[in-house]
DNA sequence: CAGGATTCTCTAACT
DNA sequence: GAGAATCCTG
């Protein structure tokens, strides 16, 4: 085990306690997943059963890393250890015990599009007005409800809840919670919330359920604690009750997840309900510069609610943190694939070592294209996952509805797509027939000629009905591959995508044969995606069930050099050598939604210190005058947390700066737009590159580089001296330099700092 | 009932 | 600016 040698005092403390219950506070880039892992190997050497500890995440990608990481200490046995989602793991167990709750096992599991669709049915059926019972806000709603534990019985007691909702003035939303939990339990269908809600009451009403799990997982481990709602604290602390065996980590100051329901006061409450608790703080901090970690223990320091902490770091000193500001949002992307440009030739770094981080998945537009003028390959992680685009939506609803045919939204998803005549009037007197007989639409559509259609109505539904069924009887004769690919051509919607010649369409016919592949995959290859003791599970509602979950960005291939992009929140948990944190602008961010309540704001802080958080070596942190929103210019504002960075440890970018507090000044005032400033700035700093500001990257002296001459020596401002070896002309003329540290380098006179010696 | 044109709405984060 | 909802016409 001589991997403990690699931890430092806490962290040691934290893999091998194994006393009782444990709490440990990791601080940014502490070392967190690796006192997971190791802890997790740790326990396993000494002879803990892999079956017998859970190991719960918040998202698939962290998972995914820990059991790789874990299987390369203690091999293939960390196949066996249940790690994963809170959502999987307990969708996993709940497929098993479904039918003690009166649900079928092979449930379907709703997405949020899912669930308002549902909702948007009912709340239309009840005749209320949709513009005041907006399907997302009520789902909001019911989905705190869920996540603190309020059945729909008890939501209709609740006093306050009640309240909250006549002073809304959407007084029936407890009739409209009641409604959609009856919905999906008709349809076979839980969402995201329900596998949480339905794991609980399993613990709850059944005691030998309970008892059973309480002695399966001798050990628990919890990560991202501070993330965890109530829902998932009641089923930790149920489950942790016999052995006293938990250990949860998390990080009060990058909590990041309240406006999901998560609670920071799950941190005292474990306190509360664990007293004999063994406390652990991992502080020092082995990712980033001092200047980072300062400026992030400055800005954290702005918010009120926070557990007493220190980050320090002994890395070495780096560079200052650069700010710049930029006219537009496109100039802002542009600003940033020159610098992207600029640092890869000046530091011989890869697109890799890069990463966009922005609050909305909107702002990668701007990114993207200037990204792509200059020719950096990037990658955007998240945003609309390939699981929600709507030909993968389409061919899954063909095989949701044929695993379980109760299931209303997958049915009215297809009945007519592709078009086979059946249109809204036809599909609500199914509706109506299925309320007044208490049935599924299904259960009519199966004897539809038992009720008075049309005669071509009563032919397509019932060539509708056949060929569902006939994909039924594959369901155990055929594995999940063959099926699905059966279903694509039979239902003519690979022909209908191969017919669209657009590149949409193109890409769409792509995305199914993709679907496909994953399906293949699934069916036949040795990957883990079960537990053993589940049942390694190949069929089609096991797919369907795996992938319900994902996001769809796990599986892709990541060995390609590219640029990262993403939201803030999608970059919890990763680093990088370099980050730019843009669009720091009032109502972007913080959010305007945020800026309500103190709690909210705090949260939009802690974003922020989550973002700054992920740089190693450089951070880039940049704001635009303007921005397009919605389709039209808005003007923006300097976000307020760009005040509260510590600026001895800024630098200000693209205009020499006076002292004065006009680093983010809020207006001009000379009356000139603020581009034309930019541009007098611009025109400024070509005339007198080395400006009065010492502060300035350009404070070292550089020459000319154009008359650079091989066998010359220079000195250059990062690597120091070394002699011109080559220099291969061109439009970019790139000068081979061997340095008398760095070893031989190739760099573009065009962004050379060098000054020459002799 | 289909298909096209037009209008409307929504834009916070993830399982 | 995109995608969904709605309206309109054949």
């Amino acid at each position: 085990m001589n991997f403990l040698q690699e931890l430092n005092a806490p962290q040691l403390d934290a893999v091998c306690y194994t006393k009782g219950p444990m709490l440990i506070i990791a601080g940014p880039g502490s070392g967190k997943t690796r006192v997971l892992t190791y802890r997790i190997a740790y326990l396993i050497e000494n002879g803990i059963d892999p079956f017998q500890i859970l190991a719960l995440t918040f998202t698939n990608k962290a998972s995914a890393e820990m059991r790789a990481r874990i299987e390369k200490i203690v091999g293939a046995e960390a196949r066996n250890l249940f790690m994963g989602t809170f959502h999987s793991v307990f969708a996993r167990i709940l497929r098993k015990e479904a039918g003690k709750l009166g649900y079928p096992s092979n449930f379907t599991i709703y997405d949020t599009n899912d669930s308002k669709s549902v909702l948007k049915a009912i709340i239309k059926a009840q005749g209320l007005d949709e513009k005041i019972y907006k399907p997302s806000q009520v789902f909001y709603r019911i989905s705190q409800a869920k996540n603190a534990l309020i059945s729909p019985q008890a939501y209709a007691e609740n006093i306050e809840m009640l309240e909250e909702d006549a002073a809304a003035g959407k007084p029936k939303i407890a009739k409209l919670y009641a409604l959609y939990a009856l919905k999906c339990k008709q349809n076979g269908a839980m969402d995201f919330d329900d596998l949480l809600v339905n794991f609980h009451l399993l613990l709850v009403k059944f005691p030998e359920s309970l008892y059973y799990y309480q002695n399966k997982f001798q050990h628990i481990l919890i990560d991202e604690f501070q993330d965890t709602n109530t829902a998932q604290y009641a089923i930790i602390k149920k489950l942790a009750d016999a052995n006293q065996q938990l250990s949860v980590v998390g990080d009060d100051a990058q909590s990041i997840y309240a406006f999901r329901g998560a609670t920071i006061t799950n941190i005292l409450n474990f306190q509360r309900d664990f007293p004999d608790y063994h406390l652990v703080k991992l502080e020092q901090n082995y990712r980033s510069t001092p200047q980072i970690v300062k400026a992030a223990n400055h800005l954290i320091k702005h918010n009120k609610a926070q557990i007493a902490k220190e980050i320090w770091t002994s890395n070495q000193l780096g560079e200052a943190i650069k700010v710049f500001k930029t006219a537009s949002d496109n100039e802002e992307g542009k600003k940033v694939a020159d610098l992207i440009f600029e640092l890869k030739m000046r530091e011989n770094l890869s697109n890799n070592d890069f990463a966009i981080l922005y609050r909305t998945n909107a702002q990668s537009r701007a990114m993207e294209e200037a990204l792509r003028r200059m020719n950096i390959p990037y990658r955007i992680y998240g945003g609309l996952s390939f699981y929600q685009r709507k030909e993968i939506k389409d061919l899954l609803a063909y095989l949701k509805l044929t695993v379980n045919p109760k299931e209303e939204e997958s049915l009215r998803r297809v009945i007519n797509y592709p078009k086979r005549g059946i249109g809204d009037t036809t599909i609500d007197k199914l509706t109506v027939l299925a309320s007044e007989n208490n049935c599924s639409i299904w259960e009519i559509l199966e004897k539809i000629e038992e009720h008075s259609f049309p005669t071509r109505t009563t032919q397509v539904l019932r060539e509708f009905v056949t060929m569902i069924q006939s994909f039924q009887t594959m369901l155990t004769s055929k594995n999940a591959y063959d099926l699905a690919a059966y279903a694509a051509k039979s239902t003519h919607l690979l022909q209908e995508l191969y017919n669209d010649k657009t590149v949409e369409g193109v890409s769409r016919y792509e995305n199914i044969q993709e679907l496909l592949n994953g399906i293949k995959e699934f069916s036949t290859e040795d990957v883990v995606y079960d537990f053993e003791e589940l049942g390694n599970d190949r069929s089609l509602g096991a797919y369907l069930q795996n992938i319900s979950l994902l996001t769809g960005d796990e599986k892709q291939n990541d060995n390609e050099e590219s640029v990262k992009m993403m939201t803030i929140h999608a970059a919890k948990g990763l680093e990088f050598p370099v980050v730019f944190s843009v669009g720091l602008e009032e109502n972007l961010f913080p959010s305007a939604m945020s800026l309500y309540t103190r709690e909210d704001l705090e949260e939009e802080r802690r974003l922020f210190y989550v973002a700054i958080t992920r740089a190693e070596k450089h951070l880039y942190i940049s704001y635009a005058n303007t921005r397009y929103k919605f389709g039209n210019l808005q003007f923006s504002e300097p976000s307020r947390f760009l005040k509260e960075l510590p600026e001895t440890e800024l630098q200000f970018l693209g205009a020499p700066v006076k002292k004065e507090n006009n680093l983010f000044e809020r207006k001009s005032e000379s009356g000139l737009s603020s581009s034309a400033i930019q541009q007098q700035r611009k025109a400024l700093l070509i005339r007198r590159p080395n400006a009065s500001n010492t502060n300035y990257d350009e404070a070292f002296e550089a020459d000319d580089p154009s008359n650079l001459k091989v066998g010359q020596s220079v000195l250059h401002q990062r690597f120091g001296k070394g002699v011109v070896t080559h220099i291969a002309e061109g439009v970019n003329s790139i000068a081979s330099i061997q340095f008398e540290q760095e070893g031989e380098k190739k760099i573009m006179l065009k962004f050379a700092k060098l000054k020459i010696l002799d």
